[in-house]
DNA sequence: GATGAATGAGTTTTCATTCAT
DNA sequence: TATGAATGAAAACTCATTCAT
């Protein structure tokens, strides 16, 4: 059921994974907790289809966007991917630190698959400027790079924590790191 | 009592956070329920104590490390922070996931805290080496992103993500995107 | 459920307030903890529900048959009252004892509630006897008054306390102090 | 110790019986648990000579004053032995409620004893004066009558209780009755 | 004697899960 | 299929009492 899940994503953005009981959700649901034992084995499953369900709602939407705009200079892409991260994710913090209590827990490889098919995205995108970036760079490892870079600078200004670069220059700082690291040659090596 | 912080660690390691019960802490600490809240206002209080333990571990060793060895080039600093940062983490897998399920939960402020910390020593040694770095690099944002970085590098190393590069390489391309940053003007500004 | 409270009243008679755990009750009463926490929000809440079913099964016999029999002079209906009040208490000193204890601590207001709804059971019927009574005398104080006679006499009766004069001669005496007040002029006074 | 009887009644009237632990009356009264168990032998223990000393100190009260006092006409006697009354009782609603809570629990027999030895007083003074009483009247149910009404309409003037006839109307109407009953002849019996 | 850390049985309460209707 | 009352294991926490120092 479509509504149960809408109706735990509410219960953990209003109350917390705390006190997130499958009757709270039923109730909430306007189904029976019996119907919720219908469609979902355990509070296991729940949790694990609710993290699948906003995973997936990501990584569409990270997919897509990057992929529609997919035309312009290694730069413009490179930015292009930044706002697509900052907007694809839950913006209620709320929502988001419920969901990343979830994920680790209840679908570690969920998040595992959803970064990687992120990585994949992002070193096509480097592809296709192999020409602009330093060609003694690995693809992969740079994609990998970045991705633990963007989704992490978002986590930081998600949770507000002081040791982050907030909005706007975070963003600024984020592109030049990117940037620098993808187009500087090999003279910084020890 | 320092037996119980390490019962509750060993629990950690071997059960995960989900059967930390207090009765099974007291039992492997060897003691009774009612000595385990003699010394921990409550099960909370317990498991603050135990993230600040190992925060306190962590930001230890770091910062005793990074400022012994601090009289390198900027290369070599940067090295040595990528070290000691490896180095410094649990290294147990298990315990890092529990503590890291933890820490947001029952300690939000001390993991910003050490965060804060960590960042600020970074920016220090980033300081002692202005002159190799891009003069319109605010310190701040830099150490804050470095700091992201690289903790968030090892995460993924320490749980075997697959978006990860691994071992000599991740610290290779770490460091590469580190320099990089830090070296290269403003040309790649949007 | 009806059963749970016949449950806590049998263990209040047979064990007293001290023993009287929400498990117990369960048992006794063949349901589960969990149907007993679906029904009373708590343990208190149990409480509360056994004395208001007790105070509202007394206040209704001492009214229902105050009421029914008031049609006598005003000996005969004081009489009345001294044998419904005496009547309608529990019988079981146990329980009596243990409900008096539960009652000022879980349910002080309905206490009080029931003591008014006596004493204005008691006015009525002064009232309909208005001239057989002294006429100085305010009918509230004077129920008031009787009400505190009525109910502490038949405490010390059920308590088998040695300072009360027992059974017939109790009713006989209070009978007595209540016509003497009730008939007596103000030539008492200091 | 008196030390920790003055501590536990502290506590009684500053939290009440329900958070009356042991560790608190120690702590409160600046020795130890162990000592405490060194002068009591448990917890009902400690309640017991709680409820004695009160008991005690009540009972002493109210002797001394009553027999002190007794030179007057029946009317005057009765006066004084209401004001007494009054008097002697703990003016603190907390303390008086807590010791009515812990007397019937912990020392059913002292509460009795006071209470005979309270009617003996009375009966005593009614002896003195014989001669202005109704013949027909059994002293000693008189004493016990007179017992049962002043303990109880203090004890709800104490509570302020809806329904009691306050402060000196109260006392006014106590007095009514019980001279009322006293002197009254059988002309009311039924 | 005095201390107070240690004990652990016992309480209340929650909540995932089942199953008769 | 849907319901939701019933279940009961399990958890956190308390506190009277002991006893080694």
């Amino acid at each position: 059921m479509e509504a149960i899940i809408q109706a735990a994503a509410q219960l953990l953005t209003d109350i917390g994974f705390e006190g997130l009981t499958t009757a709270r959700v039923a109730e909430r649901a306007g189904v029976s907790v019996g119907s919720l034992y219908q469609y979902f084995p355990n509070k296991q499953g729940l949790a694990a289809a609710l993290v699948d369900h906003h995973a997936e709602k990501f990584s569409a939407a990270f997919s897509q966007t990057v992929e529609a705009s997919g035309h312009g200079t290694l730069a413009e892409t490179v930015e292009a991917m930044i706002e697509v991260a900052m907007a694809a994710h839950p913006q209620d913090p709320k929502l988001y630190r419920a969901l990343n209590e979830l994920a680790p827990r209840y679908r570690a490889e969920k998040v595992q698959e959803v970064g990687s098919r992120i990585a994949a995205i992002i070193k096509e995108q480097l592809a296709r400027h192999r020409h602009e970036i330093a060609p003694d760079l690995d693809l992969g490892d740079a994609a990998a790079l970045i991705e633990i870079l963007l989704e992490n600078v978002i986590h930081r200004a998600i949770e507000r924590h002081p040791v982050s670069v907030s909005g706007e220059r975070a963003m600024d700082q984020c592109r030049r790191m990117i940037m620098a690291y993808l187009t500087s040659g090999q003279r910084h090596a020890a």
